[in-house]
DNA sequence: CGTTTTACTATACAACCGTATAACAGTGGG
DNA sequence: CCCACTGTTATACGGTTGTATAGTAAAACG
């Protein structure tokens, strides 16, 4: 009664465009990720989270699943992206290593994300068929720089494989890092990776 | 009453050492963990995969946490024991390279409870614990083994960071194949460390 | 053979899981 | 200004979660 004066009635909600809301979603389901693992990638989590109600998961994205699918594919678009957007092909090893590491520096919790759905993917079959899509553009990119680097410095090499190596012991480094982070720095990581780098392009 | 006759009344459950029955509830957690990653390591699947009641878990290990803890011990303690029985010192890169693939032959599903695992260590305190202790062990092997093949070579290297370097690599390298066993096989991911590994140790 | 111990089963429990459903409310078109 | 549309909430549902509890049964000990 009090508060029944007609003061434009504070909306009992934000009603936003559905890309908007998709884009929160999967951003609280990100952080949902990174602090709990797939194990906390739940409803109720996700959508406290985001701050709305547990039916927008089904509204917006049709199961859990499919959100998880969609999470991926951001994470991994936002990776592709940045290697796009990087300037021109690497001139030296130092610059091939910092694209490598180009996205790392989006922190622990990041790197928690990928080792979450890591362990996803072996198991769900919607997510492996996001990832082998993405991968597969990832390693062709990265090959490509490769290629065009050894090209420059008037080396031939098999570039996919160099590719392999690399995002091979990146993601492994990623891994130890993530997994505790005592062990390894960043600038440790990077100057392995240069190290094995320069060794495998000279050999 | 037709089976009512007096014959040893067979008994209605195994009743087994403690130690074997933990034994049995560890290699029922590996499974579940291969089939449906940590989301499949519940209560429920473990217990019907090992045959038992529900109670068995908290009896025998105090809770689902525990082990899960175990379930790692016990699998990280088959990779040091491995690599101990493995004879004297590798005398050649090639004999390096089987070592640090010796347990891959464990196959696909090995390789899904070792991913399944990882994504929980990040998120898991007990788990973390556990990993910390069992990864000092087993990088501090592997160092010592380059190490003395470097040694034997009469080259000089900084052998726990070649053994940071090989010990990503290989990781990552199962990391692909695990989630995407197209991509990579047995042998390929061999020669590929055979040759960063060949690389890295003669710069 | 009787007693004690404890491995084991069965069940109960509250909390949480993902999704389906119905009602509500903000927005744009007429 | 009213209506249709749909983004949003609230709730209900059956099923599953991990653990605590109570009772059963098998083996060990005297």
């Amino acid at each position: 009664m009090t508060t029944m004066t007609k003061k434009a009635a504070a909306p009992k909600f934000e009603r936003i465009a559905p890309d908007e809301r998709r884009a929160r979603l999967i951003a609280a389901s990100i952080a949902c990720l990174a602090k709990g693992g797939i194990q906390g990638f739940t409803v109720d989590n996700i959508c406290h989270e985001a701050g709305t109600s547990r039916g927008l998961i089904t509204h917006h994205f049709g199961s859990k699943n499919a959100l998880l699918a969609a999470a991926y594919a951001s994470i991994y678009g936002k990776v592709l992206d940045n290697l796009d957007r990087a300037e021109t092909t690497p001139q030296s090893i130092d610059e091939l290593v910092d694209m490598m590491f180009a996205d790392s520096f989006l922190s622990r919790d990041y790197l928690n994300v990928w080792l979450a759905l890591w362990g996803e993917i072996a198991v769900n079959p919607v997510l492996q068929v996001e990832h082998r899509k993405n991968y597969a553009l990832y390693r062709e990119r990265i090959a490509r720089a490769i290629s065009a680097f050894a090209r420059g410095q008037g080396v031939t090499v098999d570039s996919y494989d160099v590719a392999t190596i690399v995002i091979s012991l990146v993601d492994g480094l990623w891994l130890e890092q993530c997994i505790d982070q005592s062990l390894l720095s960043l600038d440790r990581a990077k100057d392995l990776c240069r190290r094995t780098l320069t060794a495998v392009l000279s050999a």
